[in-house]
DNA sequence: ATATCTAATGTTATACCATAACAGTCAAGG
DNA sequence: CCTTGACTGTTATGGTATAACATTAGATAT
């Protein structure tokens, strides 16, 4: 797992980062506002890395990075970080990896479904509006209460599939 | 996560087990010598583990189990054999858990979600068709050319909400 | 039957992921 | 000010998973 970020350097999807990032970020800050809470330097910092990050980052992996520029070094410190980011909307947990991702859209409400390139370790955020009502409705006819979900594909992505026809 | 099995004796769903727990080790023998595989001791005793057990287990309380009765009591003896399990269809893991969990269903090729109660830690294999789907055509937009996928709700299984009504 | 080969099991050791508990710090609000 | 609650940092520990290698059990082919 933790040489991903070195890995595929690349690669694919659109969430390559340095593109839109700026723009994310902003959001993510007019996230944190509209909520009451604070987007103080080490959650901010830990965002700007995974957005920098063109893969799903392990707690680790951010830790490393946060610690050599003055944060604390211990996993706590990038936990904390990134637990509050997931809570706020702010990132993603993606489970498969046990790993962290920028969430591509946040400001809106949304439940989204990630694509994870088995070849190039990459993560799409991809709507899932249809496939959570689907799963609503599975949910619905157990007579089980959904509250979240996870939806995770593992597979190939576009520029990959390319590459190995 | 060590406590789950302790936890919830008497809680909701179907998978309870020891009712057709039996059936479906038959079906899964069937269906180890259709696929021209082994249902070795080990990995035998591990489903009928799982199949006995009202929620999912970790690797180390199937581990503890095994141990017990005379098998190999390191890890990569329960992670052989569940993940041998898993790879043939006879059982699931459950990654927000950490956990695996038996089959309900072994020889239909099925795609499976799962609803994980959070008041009684029990686990409902749900049919996905319609979810799955869903997500192929969530994919397919993508361009991303999906293998497989992990589909897990949370929430409140319908004996939860009746008693916490 | 015996040699041979392969799959499966078992062990040791280690790596990776995550949180509990507590101490110090910082930024409001009274 | 000074109290208070939220945030950051540390130490310590617990839980999850795999690599690497030795041994054994089953199948296959003389
Ligand atoms: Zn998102
Ligand atoms: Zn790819
Ligand atoms: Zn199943
Ligand atoms: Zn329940």
């Amino acid at each position: 797992m933790t040489d991903h970020a070195a890995a595929s350097s690349f690669c694919c999807a659109d969430h390559s980062g340095t593109a839109n990032a700026q723009a994310i970020l902003t959001q993510a800050e007019d996230r944190a506002k509209a909520r009451g809470v604070r987007l103080t330097p080490v959650r901010r910092r830990t965002l700007e890395i995974l957005l920098q990050a063109h893969v799903a980052l392990g707690a680790y992996d951010v830790l490393e990075r946060l610690g050599a520029e003055g944060f604390g070094s211990q996993p706590p410190v990038a936990y904390r970080a990134l637990n509050f980011l997931v809570e706020h909307g702010l990132a993603h947990r993606i489970r498969r990896l046990n790993a962290f991702t920028a969430c591509a859209h946040p400001g809106e409400e949304h439940r989204a479904a990630f694509l994870i390139c088995e070849a190039c370790d990459s993560v799409t955020e991809a709507p899932a509006r249809l496939v959570s009502d689907a799963l609503a409705l599975a949910a619905a006819e157990a007579g089980f209460r959904l509250e979240r979900a996870t939806i995770e594909a593992v597979g190939l992505c576009a520029a990959c599939q390319r590459a190995s026809a």
